[in-house]
DNA sequence: GACATTACTGACCATACGGTCAAGGTTTTT
DNA sequence: AAAAACCTTGACCGTATGGTCAGTAATGTC
């Protein structure tokens, strides 16, 4: 099978340009062949062999480095957690609201068009109703949520922004962006637009920074649209 | 199994209660079950016989009604689309932007909270890459939205609202509504709530309104907040 | 009340699924 | 260079999957 021979020359590949050196490297290729078929069909509806065909590898060979397809799930979804919502991580009430929400914005908007499959995964874990993420969804991230609300209010008490729940601005953020991952397929078709380049990206982030902004009482700083 | 004694008591509700007479009215039943099914696994993930389960009914009694899966799915999906953006088909360049957006809006998140399957079907459909929806995309969805999108150039043209990217715009409320279906579980937890019950929607509305229309340069009819 | 039509179902089939294993390589360590 | 550790793989296993089918019951119609 062509799969075989596939995996013969990533081995020459590795062989000869050494680009796989690091001892976690094979699971790191097999990781992102998982997280695409995961992202794209779900935990139930992916498939072990498509995963291996994804690695270009022996099926085999993955559950070698992943005892499970259960284990190999929760490490993909593990790396995805720990790089989600790192632009509003270090906002204080000290920072700028609008220069705060515009970086929250953009890189929320970055993350969906340079890695759409893990913003797809995430929601098929949310639309099955978190079976491996409720524990994640009632502790940690409802402390990160209820610590960046806290810096919202204090916006708001400082009057620098208008009266909104905070908890829903940021559901609306994170909405707002991760559509365009999610269901891509959809708004590249309605805006005619072949691909999610680098074009659609700047003019999509520029109208979600306007219209949030405007929506929280804020105008940008330069632009006007 | 348990299964056929609950498909006999169905029998014998249809004979004594008659409560299906209509001749699709098994169908459906059906459908109602596998539309739980698909919008919880997706396509791939959903299995035959947890529909059969869910309906309370023998497998080889869904294969009689629908053919195959595929079909099955298929015509679960047809059923959504019909009632997907009703709320603002009879908008036009007459109406109230206000009026006409916030009924859209609360329509939206009345279906997401009373069918959210519907909503976690269609956005696993997209996640997928939409393989049974690409042709109604480019068709009549792209139609539709263009035809809405006129609209609203036309109230901006007025200087009714303020200048936005109209299809974005319509993404922005898609997405922001059926969030609260899609991703519920997370949404409820982190606002801390243990249902989606009509104080949690009427909040929501409120702020999802308040807050779209102010990004359309708008304020709400009576309400400040 | 016969007869066609529609609806239902237990038993079954071929295939695909997640996962295993023994055997053989390759690399690292000593 | 030998041993230990690590990695790769074809062949295989028990089970679950979508789907079928022959046979049975209910229903409608004249």
């Amino acid at each position: 099978m062509k799969i075989i021979s596939a995996s013969r020359i990533i081995h020459m590949v590795n062989k000869t340009h050494r680009e796989l050196p690091a001892p976690g490297s094979i699971k790191a290729h097999i990781l992102v062949a998982a997280k695409a078929e995961f992202a794209q069909y779900g935990f139930e509806g992916a498939r072990m062999q498509r995963v291996a065909d994804r690695a270009a590898l022996p099926k085999p060979n993955i559950h070698y480095h992943f005892k499970s397809k259960q284990q190999l799930y929760l490490a993909v979804l593990e790396r995805i957690i720990e790089s989600w919502n790192l632009a509003f991580d270090q906002v204080s009430e000290a920072s700028d609201p609008a220069e705060a929400l515009e970086a929250f914005i953009r890189q929320k908007l970055r993350q969906a068009q340079q890695d759409p499959a893990a913003s797809r995964l995430f929601a098929n874990e949310m639309i099955q109703g978190a079976p491996n993420l409720k524990h994640y969804l009632n502790t940690s991230m409802r402390a990160w949520v209820q610590d960046r609300a806290k810096v919202i209010k204090q916006w708001m008490q400082a009057g620098k922004i208008q009266n909104v729940d905070p908890e829903r601005l940021i559901f609306l953020i994170w909405s707002a962006t991760q559509h365009y991952a999610d269901f891509q397929v959809q708004a590249l078709s309605l805006l005619n637009r072949a691909e999610f380049d680098d074009p659609v990206l700047t003019e999509t982030a520029d109208f979600l920074v306007t219209f949030i902004l405007r929506g929280c009482g804020l105008a940008p700083s330069s632009r006007t649209t």
